[in-house]
DNA sequence: GAAATATATGTCATATTTGACATATTGTCA
DNA sequence: TGACAATATGTCAAATATGACATATATTTC
C-alpha cells in the first residue's frame, strides 16, 4: 500500500496506527480494510444491478439511506457485520461472499 | 435446520425471530450465524494448532480471556469484526477466510 | 483425587455502531 | 438552465459490542 493509498484511507478516518507505522500499515489492518472494500462494493454493485435506490435497499435491511450510502461508500463507521447482513438480505449465498473476498 | 437446533441457539441467546417464524428461521439470518460459527470454529483450530492458550491469544489480539472464550463458543455478543479480525491477527489471509466460508 | 492450569459464564462501565434526521452535493432530464 | 431524484456527509441519542473482572466449571498433571 502506498503512502497517497493510506493519506486516502486517513481522510475518510480510518484509524491506520502510529506514526512510526505510518508508511507500512500493518498487513492485518489493510487485509480488514480491504475485505471491507471488496464487499461494499460487491453490495453497491447488487443493488444497481437490481435497480434499486439507496432509499428502497434501506428499507429492505431496515436501515436509513444514509447508512446505505455509508456502507457503500465504505465509510469506517460500518462495521462487517452490517455489510455482511445487506448482502445476505440481497440474496447473496456464504459462497458469493467467499467468491467476493477472494477475488 | 431443525427444531433442535433452532433451540440450542435460542437458550445461547441468539435472536431468532417472532414466535410465528419459530419453526423457519430465515435463510438470512441462518446464514449469519453459520458464518459467525464457521469463522470462530476455526479461530479456536487455529489456536490450538499453534498450542496458544485463550490467556495467550487474548494479548494478541489485545482483548481478554473471557472474550476469547466468547469468540470461540460463537457467542452472539461477539461481533464478525472482531472474529475476523482476531483471524487476521493470527495471520490468516482473505484467501484463507474465503475458503474457511466456502467450506 | 488434589492442585494446577485452561476454559466458560455472568456482569458491567465504557466504547463503538446504529438508525434517523438535516442538509449538502451530485446526477438526470425537460 | 432549473427542477427533481439520487447520493453523500455531518451529527446525535439510543442500541449494541467491548475489555475487564469475578467466579464457575472443565481438563490436565502429579
Amino acid at each position: 500500500m502506498d503512502k497517497q493509498k493510506q493519506q486516502n484511507l486517513e481522510k475518510k478516518g480510518w484509524k491506520i496506527g502510529s506514526a512510526k507505522e505510518f508508511l507500512n500499515l500493518s498487513e492485518e489492518s489493510s487485509s480488514y480494510i480491504e475485505l471491507k472494500i471488496k464487499l461494499s462494493s460487491n453490495l453497491r454493485k447488487l443493488r444497481t444491478e437490481r435497480k434499486l435506490t439507496q432509499v428502497e435497499l434501506a428499507k429492505i435491511i431496515k436501515s436509513s439511506q444514509s447508512r446505505v450510502a455509508k456502507l457503500e461508500t465504505g465509510d469506517p463507521s460500518v462495521s462487517l457485520d452490517l455489510i455482511i447482513r445487506s448482502l445476505l438480505a440481497l440474496g447473496t449465498s456464504n459462497k458469493d461472499i467467499a467468491r467476493t473476498i477472494s477475488s
